[in-house]
DNA sequence: CACCCGATTATCT
DNA sequence: GATAATCGGGTGT
């Protein structure tokens, strides 16, 4: 009794279910602002507000991977909401994404692409080499090497209060920007990026301004 | 099994 | 602006 008593008031801000089985394109645009928590097996946490993510649509999208049909490496795409799809890609780097609606096309999600560090800051500093705040996570392949993010997170539900990987609401209201998504050669007119406004911590900032990155 | 290429990044000119 | 680094997924033979 007690127990349950603790977990009914529990103060957790986890993000249920329901907030990623809905349209990319409102997850991805609502995320923005939430914390993003990364907890390892001896009690490490890291922290950061999540300020860059983008929609990726099933078969009404060329872009995503799950555009033609479930495989090995996307079948997580095409479960439930609410969990992780880790990829690796380029030979370097993981992406970070969390499953949508399967309504949205049969396979959705939101790739995460930067977040402000709050906590394990000094942690981030390590794996990214750096100490340029800007730098830590400002980037999808970034944010990954930063939070220690690879494919053994793949999969993984983040809707528990447990999980290794999971996002909690947040007070913060952020001015939420729109444009075309990056490194992507198809579906370009798509305006399915989402960041916070004037952010130095998104992706195509200090030093990414030689990508020639437009938010208009 | 060979081939192509990617939801990236760092570093060079 | 251009390119190297580096690897596994996806496709076609």
């Amino acid at each position: 009794m007690t127990k349950s008593i603790i977990v009914e008031f529990s103060l957790s801000d986890v993000l249920p279910r329901s907030f990623y089985d809905r349209s990319p394109l409102i997850v991805g645009r609502e995320i923005i602002g939430k914390k993003l928590i990364r907890t390892f097996e001896n009690g490490k946490e890291l922290s950061g507000t999540i300020v860059e993510a983008e929609a990726y649509g099933g078969n009404r999208d060329p872009a995503s991977h799950s555009f033609r049909g479930k495989t090995r490496r996307n079948e997580v795409m095409f479960g439930e909401a609410g969990h992780a799809y880790v990829y690796f890609t380029y030979g370097f780097h993981y992406c970070l994404n969390f499953v949508t609606s399967s309504k949205f096309g049969k396979a959705s999600a939101i790739l995460i692409r930067a977040a402000e560090p709050l906590t394990g800051i000094n942690f981030m500093e390590r794996q990214r080499k750096t100490t340029l705040i800007t730098q830590l996570a400002s980037g999808p392949g970034k944010l990954c090497q930063a939070f220690g993010i690879d494919k053994s997170q793949n999969g993984i539900d983040i809707t528990r209060t447990d999980s290794a990987i999971r996002v909690e609401s947040s007070d913060l209201n952020l001015r939420v920007s729109t444009s075309k998504r990056i490194g992507i050669r198809v579906a370009i007119d798509r305006r399915w990026r989402f960041f916070s406004t004037s952010s130095p911590h998104v992706s195509g900032g200090p030093s990414s301004k030689v990508r020639g990155i437009r938010e208009s």
